[in-house]
DNA sequence: AGTGCGGCCTGTCCGC
DNA sequence: TGCGGACAGGCCGCAC
């Protein structure tokens, strides 16, 4: 389940291939993705040049002179650079054709991801014009946090969770700044103090942060291979840990769920 | 406005 | 061994 540091690590891998670079042609093999892909996207996108990629949260942005190309990678999805040789798998459902007989190719088993066309403004598009702040700006602080969180009874994890409060805090990075920031994932958010907030901002920031660096070793896997985001799984504290001892003090993590996801904490270092 | 839930999908795992 | 069902997950869109 690509998380942020995932995109920004895929943003990385692809960029090199993709900047500066012609698109020859369109393969859609599977439009039925969480919203459809354009019937046009092909027309669009045939013959203009990719300028830049960009990531806004968990969504990637592929600039052209004509408009932009949006990308989720739902919870399955991943963009790879293939070569002409490389075979085509199962759910491979979009190849963007690149100069050399490349192509950027997309690939979606649970198909939650999306493919959308945008012109004018990208950040105008529905999807990214309410979006919160990006967790590793300096907008995002315990100031912004704190103040946003006051009169709010929802859970603190999901509070955090809520992309219209921050960007990219998936379910496992929630999980675990909540474990290093010594708070409990059900109390209110709006009941937490404005110190509490500091913590759980730095969790937030060096979580994200310390995972990009490690995705940013293994870049070569996007050309080629299985495509899979080099990310390999840090050492998680009590994600999928629930009924196991906490690493700090000994404790049985309890396993609950919040917002229909699993949630994992330890009920002695999180109060 | 904030909250909470349903739904979109398929691969994997479990129990019978 | 085969099969059905639960589960996983991001996140929109809706109802309250």
């Amino acid at each position: 389940m690509p998380e942020l540091p995932e995109v920004e690590t895929t943003r990385r891998g692809i960029e090199p291939h993709v900047k500066g670079k012609e698109v020859r042609g369109v393969t859609v093999r599977h439009r039925g993705l969480r919203w459809p892909i354009p019937e046009d996207l092909e027309e669009r996108l045939c013959g203009t040049r990719i300028t830049a990629v960009r990531r806004r949260g968990k969504y990637l942005v592929f600039d052209t002179p004509r408009g932009h190309l949006l990308v989720h990678l739902g919870m399955s999805g991943s963009l790879r650079i293939a070569g002409p040789n490389d075979e085509l798998r199962k759910h491979d459902h979009v190849d963007i054709h690149l100069p050399g007989g490349r192509s950027l190719r997309f690939h979606d088993p649970r198909r939650f991801g999306c493919f959308l066309w945008v012109e004018g403004e990208a950040e105008q598009h529905p999807l990214l014009a309410e979006l919160g702040p990006e967790p590793l700006s300096d907008a995002f602080n315990a100031d912004y946090l704190y103040e946003r969180s006051r009169k709010r009874s929802a859970p603190v994890k999901l509070f955090i969770m809520d992309s219209h409060i921050v960007v990219g805090v998936g379910n496992i990075y929630a999980n675990e700044a909540l474990f290093a920031a010594g708070i409990a994932p059900k109390r209110e958010a709006g009941s937490i103090s404005a110190k509490g907030y500091a913590a759980l901002v730095e969790e937030i920031k060096k979580v994200l942060a310390r995972a990009i660096e490690v995705g940013g070793t293994t870049l070569r896997d996007f050309v080629g291979g299985d495509g899979k985001p080099g990310y390999f799984k840090q050492s998680l504290q009590v994600y999928g840990r629930g009924g196991e001892e906490c690493f700090t003090c000994g404790t049985t993590l309890k396993e609950i769920r919040l917002g229909q996801r699993s949630t994992v904490y330890c009920p002695r270092c999180q109060r």
